[in-house]
DNA sequence: ACAGCCGCAATTGTCTGACAAATGAAAAGT
DNA sequence: ACTTTTCATTTGTCAGACAATTGCGGCTGT
């Protein structure tokens, strides 16, 4: 935690930096108490409010907590996995509506790291994620469900399948891909046929994976990734129908 | 961007939450210029300095950027893919080396994830990819590189195959996994032998997917992840050695 | 001796007001 | 017409103050 300062950058941003490299390297540790802003400011030579918008800084990245009170102060946090997620998917889903990303492109990538832990699903699923998905699979048979809820149970059948890998690693990176997708989603309507074909092909997952058959499981993942772009392309298509040729879905997401 | 504030959260956070709100539902545009700070403040009911700490709090996200100067302000930002990479790595970093994470499994969801693009990387994969690969692998070669540099030249080989999928999204998926896993794969020396075996692993996916083969780039991969699981095992088995039963690998990063 | 209450000190949260620095645009001068 | 100067706007930084919260120790009553 050094106390050269440049005179390019903002303060605040470098602090931040120098308190962030000193976690990362291992100089503060977990649950480490920082010193008080008082002392902070005064071991960077910078005033309070300064100080303050650097440690805000890392605040907003999970980095540190803050508490008030007599044994107060700011604490170095330990970054869980629950956090992570959130924040994966807060980035991915922004990353996602900003770049104006074609759907074929967000579908390839979800799938394609889908299919990827499906074997490990098929090997290690428990069966408490298994009724999570058999749960959603009935869920998306209400004829009365909207289709924000439709996509959302998808979402939520997926996660079960990914999470039935049991390797929270998998699960953290795959919950950008699984829920940054959903906002895309959401400009499909679903029509009866088009939910009776993806609930069939949910439970022909579901049932490889009871069955530890990795094999059906993996094409029953390609034909829902085959179906999903189909399915895009038909609301593509009738949008271009009415405006000028091909645009990408992204841009339309917001509301 | 409501002006409606609890009691019980700090203020700042209430109003970072709120602006950030704002920018995904699309009332605020990518570059467009927010208020100044005096009229955010007078709108929000605070002062100026817990404004600046909400400001900071979003910039640390990356969702705005602030200037200064006549036409100065702060302004909604586009997060690019290349920001979006290193928030991803750096987060994911943090969360291996404060969790305890096993290599076993950060290997596991790192080679299942790099399993799953190999496919498309080999359909897409363009000359200057595989130029990368080939550079990579000749460095690898080196017999002056350091452990460390044979690492980083690790990765960088992962990440030529991964970006040759030419899915942008893939992409940034999977920088976390390949790149967090680099401290854990520093702790492995690498002796002549495995390097000369990992090289040819290396030359073998590079030969499959040049001539298209997904199935030999695959099972090569496959290959790699075992051996380095291997790898990874006989540094447990040392360590445990001189000191108590198995420990995670995890813990030992901080240096 | 012990339980409960109270006040105190430490610490973060917030406010006020001020000045410095940067920056672009308008005004002035040539 | 072009260059220079001035100036208004806006963020960056500072200083000092007060409010709110919270744990600890000492005081008091039994």
């Amino acid at each position: 935690m050094k106390t050269n300062l440049e005179t390019r950058r903002e303060l605040s941003a470098q602090i931040a930096e120098a308190i962030r490299a000193a976690i990362i390297d291992g100089t503060l540790i977990v649950d480490q108490r920082l010193p008080s802003e008082a002392e902070l400011s005064e071991k960077f030579g910078v005033s309070r409010p300064t100080l303050r918008e650097a440690l805000k800084r890392l605040a907003a990245q999970n980095l540190i907590r803050t508490q008030r009170g007599a044994r107060g102060g700011a604490f170095v946090n330990r970054l869980r996995f629950e956090e992570a997620y959130d924040q994966q998917i807060a980035t991915s889903t922004l990353l996602l509506s900003m770049n104006e990303v074609d759907f074929e492109t967000a579908c390839e990538a979800r799938y394609a790291l889908e299919r990827a832990c499906a074997p490990l699903s098929t090997a290690r699923c428990s069966a408490s994620h298994l009724a999570r998905m058999r749960a959603e699979i009935h869920r998306q048979g209400q004829p009365s469900l909207s289709d924000e809820g439709f996509c959302a149970s998808d979402v939520a059948f997926h996660r079960a399948l990914v999470d039935g890998a049991r390797n929270p690693v998998l699960s953290y990176q795959l919950a950008g891909a699984i829920e940054a997708i959903e906002p895309l989603m959401n400009m499909i309507t679903f029509s009866a046929r088009s939910r009776a074909r993806i609930i069939a092909l949910h439970t022909t997952i579901a049932d490889a994976i009871e069955r530890h058959n990795a094999a059906a499981a993996d094409s029953a993942l390609a034909a829902l990734a085959a179906y999903t772009v189909e399915l895009a392309q038909d609301v593509a298509r009738r949008k271009s129908g009415r405006s000028s040729g091909q645009d990408p879905i992204g841009p339309v997401i917001d509301r």
